[in-house]
DNA sequence: GATACTTATCTCGATGTCAAGACAGTACAC
DNA sequence: GTGTACTGTCTTGACATCGAGATAAGTATC
């Protein structure tokens, strides 16, 4: 261990070594990272968002929508697995949604049971502002790592999602 | 681009580059992929304690004390500290502990202000067997990559971390 | 030793989420 | 075409979280 820097994890990890030295505590050198920085890039999304009066699960919808294309129109049923959350939770968000007047929704022609979602143009253009912005702010973030880095980050986070996203 | 790889994170990009090709989206190659795999790594861990009775905040509680050592005792506010979540929050996370039987919350010999918060008999057990389980699981999860290749990944982590532990 | 500032914890109201289930419509088998 | 299973969306109630502020005790300054 010649690293110097120490974060938050490698002093957990260490306590946990004098705690608990019968067991093998490396896989939270990895996840233990993942799950902490989640919870800090929330806090800069959350953040970012203000700026633009987004909450960021009001992004997480509109971002959805405005990457399927024209007419920026999906299913809830899509957006929930777009977003990984219940259905319950999505009626409540296009709700919400709709009164901001963000998106609106129109029954599905094609199924009477469906509706669809689409984004409105005041939607469009918030969803638009707010995305360049976070851009602007994770490139920030990320500066600290040398493209070669970030390409050796993405692969191994990929080897690691793959099982989750079958 | 070799990768015959594609995750859902690889068809977010490409969404993006298609539909707005003036931005550099390659942050999201990093951070979408942290974001959704500690939301899956939250479901996995829910799946995990359930088995033991436990909640995943009644875990980050349980474990911050149990990294302490003998004799398992914290403040709230060194709680707050180690879990990221607001005093609000740790006040009724302890109450509900302390009703569970699982922690105990006596006053402060040396600043009449404070709490100390400790684990039970009960809480040592559950937290130990908990853990054990998790880590167990986890190096499951980690199977996919070589021991060089997770030390690679929790290097990279910790550069981005280190901003945020400051 | 009085005043202002800081720290530690708790209270309260609002909110977003989930899980379970209700309900309507569709698809398929026979 | 009737019954059965499945799908897509919405409803409801419980719950964990947050933010703001209240309270109380410690610290520093004069």
């Amino acid at each position: 261990m010649t690293d110097d820097a120490q974060d938050e994890v490698d002093r957990l990890v260490t306590a946990w070594r004098a705690e608990r030295p019968d067991l093998d505590v490396e896989p939270l050198q990895v996840l233990s990272r993942v799950s902490r920085l989640a919870k800090h890039l929330d806090r800069a999304r959350r953040a970012a968002f203000a700026e633009h009066d987004l909450e960021p699960w009001e992004f997480d919808v509109l971002t959805a929508l405005r990457r399927a294309g024209k007419p920026y129109e999906l299913s809830p049923g899509a957006l929930l697995r777009a977003t990984l959350v219940t259905s319950g939770t999505m009626t409540n968000r296009i709700d919400r949604l709709a009164q901001a007047g963000l998106v609106r929704r129109r029954p599905d022609p094609e199924d009477r049971r469906g509706v669809l979602v689409s984004l409105t143009e005041s939607g469009l253009a918030r969803v638009d502002s707010a995305f360049s912005d976070l851009l602007r702010r994770e490139h920030e973030l990320l500066g600290s790592l040398s493209a070669d880095d970030q390409h050796a980050l993405a692969a191994l986070l990929r080897t690691l999602l793959a099982p989750f996203d079958s």
